[in-house]
DNA sequence: CAGTCATGACAACCAAGGTGTCATGTCGGG
DNA sequence: CCCGACATGACACCTTGGTTGTCATGACTG
């Protein structure tokens, strides 16, 4: 209670982190241990549902676009892309703004796996007990945001 | 401003969810090709690095412990502390609570290693910004305290 | 118009991490 | 005290998420 509200000196914050970062691994793999459960009887592999997933989220994007928001190879993406036009998941279309790199979007068939998938997922995430606060899970956000641009030099490609 | 402080509503709760469940899959993958190129020069791989991470905080541990806390399965933490122990990081102590599940204590080369690898994570994560207060990572922390615990029935194993 | 940069396409390749299995030990209950 | 259920160690195999490298082509900029 004492500077609860003031910045963290670095030092402590570095500590801190530390503790957010211990968590985010374990995390990171029930989540897609659980998100891959709920495909399996779907055909979407975890890949694929990853990019339908960005294309409902943001509209049409081009496989770069979708490479540097997740932090994965423009190449992998492009594989995925690829798997999930093959399967009539996405179609592209062209580009305003180059014309040779063509935007992704969802096919029809594409927008109902993913919003099927979305709404199984949605259910699970409901159950999250805690009493869970607005106030928190923007602090939340929040901090991962900053741990995340602090990360951002680590790209290249 | 409104309910602010008060708990959300399932609904709601399960589309906030998403946004955090979002950021932590690029922040995985960041952090984790971060602590690969801090890495390289020493002779760790990732999983012994975690392993030892584990050790360092918990104190000696058993390897289906490990497993458990990191959410991974036995057979690969135990393979990460064969590869540790072939090269003198840990090594292995009579439990006096179980006679066969023995437990794993770092040598000192082993904590050596783990402490000089953590100090330098640790001097990056002091870089980062934004003003940061101890509530809002103590808020992080919760939210995804809350949400490993609302994973936890994926585990069987 | 030239040089640089971004994109698509394709090919190896790597390694994290899982699954399956078996033998051996441990432990709790009848 | 023994028996069955469960946990552990050990080992083999495999899936697949994800990278790196390369090359050609098309786009943008000075």
């Amino acid at each position: 209670m004492t500077d609860h509200e003031t910045p963290l000196p670095p030092d402590e914050l570095g500590r801190r982190l530390t503790e957010v970062y211990d968590l985010v691994g374990p995390l990171y793999r029930r989540a897609q241990r659980s998100v891959e459960r709920g495909l399996t009887d779907g055909e979407l592999s975890l890949g694929v549902r990853a990019v339908l997933t960005l294309l409902h989220r943001n509209g049409p994007m081009t496989v770069p676009q979708m490479g540097r928001a997740q932090a994965i190879s423009r190449q992998f993406v492009q594989r995925m892309v690829n798997e999930a036009a093959e399967q009539g998941l996405v179609e592209s279309i062209s580009n305003p703004a180059h014309r040779r790199s063509s935007l992704i979007r969802p096919t029809e068939k594409g927008a109902a796996a993913i919003g099927e998938v979305l709404r199984r997922e949605h259910a699970l995430l409901r159950e999250t007990g805690g009493g869970l606060t607005d106030a928190e899970v923007t602090a939340c956000l929040r901090v991962l945001g900053e741990l995340l641009k602090a990360l951002d030099h680590v790209d290249d490609d």
